[in-house]
DNA sequence: TCACAATGAACAA
DNA sequence: TGTTCCTTGTGAC
């Protein structure tokens, strides 16, 4: 998925495009077609991202909740010079990587010249949101429905705090003492969303290898300025993330390698899915487990020492 | 054509 | 712990 920074990008731009705006809502692909009838023809009032989840909320007070699980995205298109558009920097598609570029590459090439607007939706689409001028395409969320206010609340007090939400000390405090009440893997406890909302496969992997710990550790005895430390930095990696829409989580590099890295998908991390080749730090060979059925890529000489 | 992977999580057992 | 679901692109046949 798409981790946390995804779906700030999202919140932000649909704050932009469709706050304030009456929308046509459907389901093309059928799905969602009941929800959709529910928030059509209303006008959005909020957009907002709390770690992996999207609230869209509109004036009957119902909301919208979107989980785009691993592979879920969003493809906007919006109306310029009578023509759809869609690829340029601000209308970049936001989801599974896969989608982001191809998808993209696809739409300049197959409308920039005379599809009429709206676009035609291409593939699954659970959603469809539309202005006058602006389309919104959603595919394979794993979760897309609608809530009232009280189910919006019953969902969001499942989660830990997420640092765009939870700025300054509560959700420092917060992170710790939910870290510290847990004896699990700290490699596992990173990627609790009660415990702290966002994190996912990457950051989490990321995270732990910028501060040397050993993804097995468990969390309870990560000591308090440890804890302390890992919440500030997933806020800058976080914002970073926002700023860029790159999870680019290096910090050995010089001013002209982040551009590269920043291109370069081969060059952005220290250990995911850098299983097999040496460890960017201490050469040792990366290593890749299984931990809770996902996969966990670490250095075992650089993550073992306890602090 | 088909198996499989992918930034996730709910559910059963 | 294992299974299932959501969708698409890739790479092996």
């Amino acid at each position: 998925m798409p981790e946390g920074h995804t779906v700030h990008r999202i919140a932000r731009l649909f704050e932009g495009l469709f706050a304030g705006q009456g929308i046509t809502a459907s389901s093309p692909q059928g799905r969602f077609s009941e929800g959709a009838a529910l928030i059509s023809g209303r006008t959005v009032q909020a957009v907002e991202a709390l770690g992996k989840q999207l609230f869209i909320t509109v004036d009957n007070d119902l909301v919208v909740r979107v989980h785009l699980g691993i592979y879920g995205a969003w493809d906007v298109a919006t109306l310029e010079g009578g023509h759809a558009r869609a690829g340029s920097a601000s209308m970049e598609s936001l989801g599974a990587p896969r989608v982001s570029t191809t998808r993209i590459a696809e739409a300049e090439r197959t409308r920039a010249e005379d599809e009429p607007f709206p676009p035609a939706p291409i593939g699954a689409v659970r959603l469809r949101m539309e202005t006058d001028r602006v389309v919104a395409d959603l595919r394979g969320p794993t979760a897309c429905e609608v809530l009232t206010p009280e189910e919006v609340l019953r969902v969001r007090g499942t989660l830990g705090p997420d640092p765009l939400v939870d700025r300054g000390e509560l959700g420092l405090g917060e992170f710790v003492s939910r870290l510290a009440r847990t004896k699990r893997p700290i490699g596992i406890a990173l990627m609790d969303q009660s415990v702290v909302a966002g994190i996912g496969n990457v950051y989490r992997a990321e995270i732990l290898f910028r501060h040397r710990l050993d993804p097995y550790r468990p969390a309870q005895s990560v000591p308090e300025d440890v804890a302390v430390d890992l919440w500030r930095d997933w806020s800058v990696l976080l914002e970073d993330g926002v700023k860029t829409g790159v999870m680019l989580t290096r910090s050995d590099l010089d001013a002209a390698g982040r551009t590269r890295a920043l291109r370069s998908k081969a060059e952005r991390y220290f250990v995911y899915q850098r299983h097999g080749q040496p460890c960017r730090v201490c050469g040792t060979t990366v290593s890749m487990d299984l931990m809770a059925a996902r996969k966990l890529y670490y250095c075992k000489a650089c993550q073992s020492a306890l602090p």
